[in-house]
DNA sequence: TTTTATTTTTAGTCTTGTCTAAATATTATT
DNA sequence: AATAATATTTAGACAAGACTAAAAATAAAA
């Protein structure tokens, strides 16, 4: 088995990791709010584990061990937020950290029967797809509102930032997974942008625009 | 917050201490399968936490403070393992691997909504009572079946050893929480048990009897 | 293409928790 | 009460993970 330590690592690799580019050690490292120095001797590890591919200079990759390990950690993230929303009443934005501990938990059987328990749900509270036992999850096609035109409409699917801060600012506005959302203008000043959600106009920061995810409807 | 190592020593010398007396750092020491030089560090790293009191050579006891935090420990893991049994379909036997990994989840949210979730069960799948929110539990009066004579009787409510092996010989004799149980002889030679469970007469070794607590019936 | 700035690595230190081996206390035995 | 046996502590070492400061490599700018 892998060490906590290691586990968080090789989650945010994954999570940064694009296709099969290499990811950086300073990119890791601000995720983590640790050093440069400290993601070198973790890298290295990893490489010797055979859970990333570490290039000294260029950054780092997960091998296919690694993503399947990382994969599995994910499963049980969402799994755990599932769960804390479904059965414990917790709130979409109390989740995370709570399941970041949860994630650890090594035991095959617990997790399969959590999963059977939650109804075998396909997607965690934030809209992100939660992968079955084999690592299979469904790709979404979703887009990020900053990147919409006016006109354009779509159902919020996910968002891209998961913190408190941000989920309280879209439930103080009546925001959730499965709301409707239409682009009416966009400022090109600030690029902030006007959208209709329930019924209602509201202007929106390029930075909000930013962590929202919308399914387009055609 | 303490560290799971400082939980789990916390945990197991409450379950050392009888009453007020001291636990000494060998019991401590072969019950979490380490080296009593280990003991005597974390002992003095507790003492100054104020989580227990230690006088050198001769053991240590936890304070009032550490006795608050062994009890939340053991609420959580009992939790868990009522958890385990009544939604993800465990054995009595499987859940204790498992609960002592979640039981240093760190949520006072989780856990009480768990407990409510549950129906606030007042004992474990091993009929060890659970302590609630504020730390308050019932006492049981039970009696180990080794210290029983010829012709008592009374029903198990609850176990010693709760290691799957030993679960597994109940389960296979058909032996559970609730199951009536007299005791027809002792044999003095070798301190074994004739006793009569299910209708069924059955001998058991001193070991046994040593780890079956029985409700006496009066 | 040098020079400068940024990124990454190395070297050395620290903390937590563990261990072994040796030293010291305590308890049991004669 | 002296000696033997057992228990406990100290001293020193180690592994995992993290950090700082300095060195080396890469990227950007002049």
């Amino acid at each position: 088995m892998h060490s906590v330590s290691e586990e968080n690592y090789i989650k945010t690799i994954y999570h940064l990791q694009e296709g099969s580019a290499l990811v950086s050690t300073n990119e890791i490292a601000t995720r983590m709010n640790t050093k440069a120095s400290s993601v070198t001797d973790m890298l290295k590890k990893l490489a010797d584990k055979n859970l990333a591919e570490y290039i000294p200079y260029r950054g780092a990759r997960l091998t296919e061990n690694g993503w399947t390990c990382a994969v599995q950690i994910i499963r049980k993230h969402r799994l755990w937020e599932v769960f804390l929303v479904q059965k414990l009443n917790f709130a979409w934005d109390e989740v995370h950290d709570v399941a970041e501990q949860l994630e650890h938990i090594q035991s095959r059987k617990l997790i399969n029967e959590l999963d059977k328990l939650l109804g075998y749900p396909k997607r965690d509270p934030h809209g992100d797809p939660i992968p079955d036992q084999h690592g299979n999850f469904e790709k979404t096609h979703k887009t990020l509102v900053s990147q919409l035109n006016k006109g354009d409409r779509g159902t919020l699917v996910g968002v891209m930032d998961s913190s408190s801060q941000f989920l309280k600012y879209l439930d103080k506005h009546q925001i959730q997974l499965g709301t409707s959302i239409q682009i009416l203008d966009r400022e090109e000043f600030d690029q902030s942008f006007s959208i209709q959600a329930n019924d209602k106009t509201l202007q929106i920061s390029e930075q909000i625009a930013d962590n929202l995810y919308l399914k387009l409807q055609e």
